[in-house]
DNA sequence: AGATAACATAGCCATATAGCTATGTATCGT
DNA sequence: ACGATACATAGCTATATGGCTATGTTATCT
């Protein structure tokens, strides 16, 4: 279905560079030299990790002069969060049934 | 710090196969031909995803004569949910502030 | 104007991933 | 006992991913 995209906003966070990129921009918008500090990585191989991130819509970015500035897009963080509760609640649910049936059962 | 694990649940659903396969799960649990049937997938593909997922502690299974019966683990769906909404949480209270702020810069 | 800074692009390389076929093993049905 | 069923394992292949260096482009600084 729509799990498509939904797959790429999971691959863009299934990374231990990108997931903490995701943390600290929680916090505010940074640049892209700012985002890379923490990582020993070549410019290069962080702007993928960024353009990863940008792609699956967790992300937005700006231009002004040199600097590019990152920010969060709650968009996707929203989707995944109602992806995943909707998903544990139907679990949630099925064990309640399965309590109440064994209940009925030992009331026989 | 504990990101590498989530980094390992996020990687789990990065698949549009094994993110099906959790939501056929979140309806109770099934054998590993029943949830390989909808797929077009040879059989040792869709064991590879099997593992995928019960690695990353998102599924669980035991065996019975010669069928094995999948079962989905909340503890792992919780965690996601759990740091999702936080981050959202986060940059949610930037933006109020940010709010605040601007409102208190019209006010003068 | 020239140097430096902040990205951006191109292209290479090693490993991981996702698929397959062929074959093996342990139950179950008759 | 024997065939069929339900996984399991081994090993191959193609593409994707994540890292690098080298080089380019556009602002900013002095």
């Amino acid at each position: 279905m729509l799990s498509r995209d939904l797959a790429a906003v999971f691959g863009a966070l299934a990374d231990p560079t990108r997931l903490a990129v995701v943390e600290r921009l929680a916090q505010g918008p940074a640049s892209v030299s700012d985002l890379a500090m923490p990582f020993d990585m070549a410019g290069p191989s962080f702007l993928k990790h960024l353009k990863v991130l940008e792609d699956a819509g967790l992300v937005r970015s700006a231009k002004k002069g040199r600097v590019r500035t990152v920010t969060l897009d709650p968009a996707a963080l929203a989707w995944v969060e109602d992806w995943v509760a909707r998903h544990r609640r139907q679990w949630q649910g099925r064990l309640d049934a399965l309590g109440t049936f064994l209940e009925q059962e030992a009331n026989r």
